[in-house]
DNA sequence: CCCTATGTTCAACGTTTATCGAACTATTGA
DNA sequence: TCAATAGTTCGATAAACGTTGAACATAGGG
């Protein structure tokens, strides 16, 4: 289910993201993620993490905050989550650095 | 891809059972999965695991075998495997003991 | 040379999935 | 109180997925 939920690439991006926040404030609000589908289309795959247990979510007035649940996971799925995110981040790096390589090259 | 992969039952299946021949022969042919579905479906599966990198196919007579691209994979998602294969092991453990406790209990 | 064993390919099917817009709930601020 | 903001829920739709059986290919043994 896990792997499941982790391997549709706006579930990854929420997750990546979420892991970024890890050590700030460790949360983002449901408006942090417009940028990566429309509203009902993230709540469900809100919905769809939140059942998996891959986070929580925290009610405040009209918001909701997430978190990773990364002690839960990490307890289950030893290394899983780390690894997932390393690798996310490898392929963010390369989506990133090769666009931008053409783009100057076109300059 | 390869999250979408591994995140199918069957597929999770035939990559643990050819880590655990990791070491041995690392190898094992088509027929030694026909537990796990019809030989159809095996080979849906099989190429599916092929596309995405997660296994190779050695042509042998009338067999094929199959076995972990072990090192690619290792380059390209740092522990990814691992945690997956461990994941996959902790499972196979608690759906193994579960039913054997209540069996012997029975007795 | 045929017959069997091993796998693949193809077409069909039912199910699940992601996506969208519209309607809805609830909270905040004017 | 009214309007705006932040999210969720619902129904519909189109695409992708897993499963199946039948037909096909190919190698090995009698």
């Amino acid at each position: 289910m896990v792997l499941d939920c982790l391997s549709d690439p706006i579930r990854l991006a929420i997750v990546y993201q979420l892991a970024q926040q890890e050590g700030v404030s460790s949360e983002l609000c449901c408006g942090d993620f417009n940028g990566l589908a429309g509203k009902s289309n993230l709540a469900y795959h809100f919905a769809k993490l939140r059942e998996c247990g891959l986070m929580q979510t925290r009610v405040a007035g009209t918001n909701r905050f997430m978190r990773l649940r990364r002690e839960d996971l990490d307890a289950r799925f030893p290394g899983l989550l780390d690894a997932v995110i390393k690798s996310a981040a490898k392929d963010a790096e390369r989506l990133q650095l090769l666009p931008e390589g053409e783009v100057v090259a076109a300059d």
